[in-house]
DNA sequence: ACCACTAAATGAATGCCGTTCATTTAGAAT
DNA sequence: ATTCTAAATGAACGGCATTCATTTAGTGGT
């Protein structure tokens, strides 16, 4: 059987390196956290566009059907990348500051991490938990933070997801050309579109998608702080 | 030269079809509408999994190489996809309606067309307006109504552009499985985020991205509400 | 020391994909 | 009739993820 993507289902392991089995050779060039680290690496330097498996195989020294002794495909190995990234989100402000603080930390880290990673979001967005246990940990994080804040129950996943799909759209936006919105010979016939662009752009502001973001933001934040008890 | 993905540079041209060239044969089977009116077609009957350009071909009764005359890549009969399906968007509402009613029903309907499009997302969130006419039409519904509800102008483009983000993401939750959340074997180690769900699931909801949506929205629309002047 | 077992690596092959290109076809203009 | 040209063809190409029969090399049992 290929390996899964799931991690191992014994909770009551300790160790950090699973247990050698019987009758299992021990020079295994490659395991998932290799393939991880190479995948990431990779990434980095040729984008998503040069991520192929032949492209990871060899800078693993490997043949590329050798990676599917550890992984059963393509999507596995962006699961596993899209995984280890949500490591890098914080969510230590939920420790330490109060809750709305807390919130515009975690989410601008978050989209931060993802908004150079944007063609993982279709898979994280419909990835289940259990696939993902660093996933797993960060909603724990969040989830405790909205919980001592006084949220009730039964909103914090939905208010969580409302700001997770926030968060997802805007890293694409990240990415976007800064003149997306030239609307160009057509300028005529869309004057109040046109208008409003110019007078954004009139501001002068650096970054329109961190304006974006930042507003949407304190929104929700104000529009769900509204919710706790 | 192959065909382009914008719109005809002429402004002062009235035709709805093209005035006929000099030396211009007739018999054109194939054209870019016709392209899309069977891509979309196709991408409802087969997916986008079934959507190839050999396949887009097979219904139109041609070889897969006639399509480049008309269209310079596959990505480029996506866009004209995507621009078609944003005329399927409704914003009759804010002609109609007070601003907060307006930007609830096109939000809904916004979501509605793309959930069922989630691999558009991608092109849409990074697309020149210059490249999609209709998309462009919709945003200047979009921004009449906002001016003439009083927003202040520098901010009517990245409050758009927030709603559009938070619409984007919400509509890869739609395609989410039920079960996304399930922490299974690892419940113990994530109490707050295992009661937060179980809690959400007692509520007995049909549909929890729907919930997550209208929670979102209703923040977003009273938080930008209070900046009209 | 030998054997039996097995996970892991190999390399060739498969099928699908988007795209290119030299060539052909058939209306339109002169 | 001749010329021009957009559009269609069909064969090809390179790249891709993935499969599979086979080989390799540690390991545990005897």
């Amino acid at each position: 059987m290929p390996a899964s993507t799931s991690a191992p289902a014994d909770p009551h392991r300790h160790d950090a390196k699973p247990r050698r089995r019987a009758g299992r050779p021990a020079a295994a060039v490659l395991d998932q956290d290799g393939i991880t680290a190479a995948a990431l690496q990779l990434i980095g330097k040729s984008g998503y566009e040069g991520f192929t498996m032949a492209a990871l195989a060899r800078t693993l020294n490997v043949a590329p059907s050798a990676l599917y002794n550890h992984v059963s495909s393509k999507r596995d190995v962006l699961v596993l990348v899209q995984d280890h990234l949500t490591s890098f989100v914080d969510v230590t402000a939920f420790d330490a500051e109060p809750w709305d603080r807390a919130v515009r930390s975690w989410a601008w880290s978050y989209r931060d991490v993802f908004s150079k990673h944007t063609p993982l979001i279709p898979v994280i967005a419909v990835l289940p938990v259990t696939d993902a246990p660093k996933t797993l940990a960060m909603y724990e994080a969040v989830s405790a933070g909205f919980r001592r804040a006084g949220f009730p129950q039964e909103r914090i996943i939905s208010a969580i997801v409302a700001l997770e799909s926030f968060i997802f759209g805007s890293a694409y936006d990240v990415t976007a050309p800064a003149d997306i919105f030239d609307s160009g010979s057509m300028a005529e016939s869309t004057p109040n579109f046109t208008a409003a662009v110019a007078s954004l752009a009139g501001q002068g502001h650096e970054n329109q998608a961190d304006v974006a973001f930042e507003l949407g933001l304190e929104a929700l934040v104000s529009g769900f702080g509204a919710l706790r008890g």
